[in-house]
DNA sequence: TAACCAAATTGGTCAGACCAAAACAAGTGG
DNA sequence: CCACTTGTTTTGGTCTGACCAATTTGGTTA
């Protein structure tokens, strides 16, 4: 049994499951609340409290009459952490959307960061490139320096919209980024090339460039991840 | 009293608002359920009810102790719709940052597309992209036309995290679009310049400037509906 | 002032009940 | 044999009232 602080949530998590597993097929009705409580052995309000979280979560639509099971494409991104996590192995396909995805909104930080940043948050962010080059480091040093940065450039892009979306691909994402314990053989050609187009873009505020390099960037870790 | 179709989610819909609002402060306690039952005149499950699809939100976390509000920035995509609704009309900067983000996720669709897009497909794409550029027509004929060539780019993309992600923009988006009832007066040059563009990377199978020119289009649709 | 302890409050769950709407089954008419 | 109507059953939505464990709170003591 899946942990959960509260029975309501474990419910829903094992329903949840289930769902994504496709035991129940798009369009079925559920099993009645009632059934459902003599199952798990609970009260209907705790059935009801996991209902209702599988249906903010946009897989099942409860109505009077029943409770059916919506199309995975009408889901809410917080599906994508349990189905990334169904396997025994994180879907390969699904971790390269993911990053790709990742990076055009990070990439799209990254325009907008340099269009509006004032002088100080500039030399913040000259700085922070700079030392991206600094020391030829492993894998394990400059992650979290290209992390900084990332955050840095979405903090002074203060883009909302993308703020709530990376808040949610974030929450999805690193509870399964534990189960991809490799390390991941990063082409330093690219990267290097990446960085250097950052570098230079970043003086002109060419948010365009900038953009570009960030992409790249992700592509080199998505080829590099996925392999 | 707004408007829905059960008790609980009309609840929710009015204590969403107050907290969107800001009538209670981040991490304050909000009443607790007894109290919210006797001011709805509700049962205390119906309250429940309405908390967990909060928590299911992001704006609030329920646990022993009380309810507390949770920072906006840790809050899910779903709260866009209401937080664009709240003044008398949606709020043009959070407008610009939802075109912005749109465009980034349709244009890195539309890099995946030309990669992986196979004969009958490409066909399909460059027939879309040279109707586009036929008639000179209006916006009120183009933007269904663009529509379309960009569900068909995601439909051959495929990407299920951009999928999910622009699903719940558009169920955000969609609903306040009504209220801007402007005809937004699109710089044409730039349309034009942009399909052009996308027009010669499409038989290249160039990703990057058709995603390029995606970003342009939007950048010019921004700019009319920001304004 | 600080640490501590007991009472009040809070969320989590359960049980049983009622209602209106939807689903179902059976019977009816074509 | 099919289509339609009817009556029964099931289902979700809500209410009441209760119990437990954990937290919060406030007063007391060192």
């Amino acid at each position: 049994m899946p942990a959960g602080s509260t029975l309501s949530h474990e419910i829903a998590e094992i329903l949840r499951g289930e769902i994504l597993d496709q035991r129940y097929r798009e369009g079925d009705r559920l099993p009645s609340e009632r059934a459902m409580a003599a199952r798990f052995n609970a009260s209907r309000g705790a059935i009801r409290e996991a209902f209702s979280q599988l249906e903010q979560l946009g897989i099942i639509a409860v109505l009077p009459g029943g409770a059916r099971v919506r199309a995975l494409n009408s889901a809410s991104i917080s599906v994508l952490g349990p189905l990334m996590a169904r396997g025994v192995s994180p879907d390969l396909v699904l971790v390269r959307q993911f990053l790709q995805t990742f990076g055009s909104l990070a990439a799209q930080n990254a325009r907008e960061a340099l269009i509006c940043a004032d002088a100080a948050q500039m030399n913040c962010i000259r700085e922070m490139v700079v030392d991206l080059d600094k020391g030829n480091a492993g894998f394990s040093v400059a992650i979290p320096r290209w992390q900084r940065l990332l955050e840095y450039l979405a903090t002074t892009a203060d883009n909302l919209v993308i703020r709530l979306i990376t808040n949610d691909l974030k929450a999805q994402f690193v509870a399964q980024m534990t189960a991809l314990t490799i390390q991941p053989q990063i082409d330093k050609q690219s990267v290097a090339q990446a960085l250097m187009e950052l570098r230079e873009s970043v003086p002109d505020r060419n948010g365009d460039r900038a953009a570009a390099a960030i992409t790249a960037f992700f592509d080199a870790l998505t080829e590099s991840v996925v392999d």
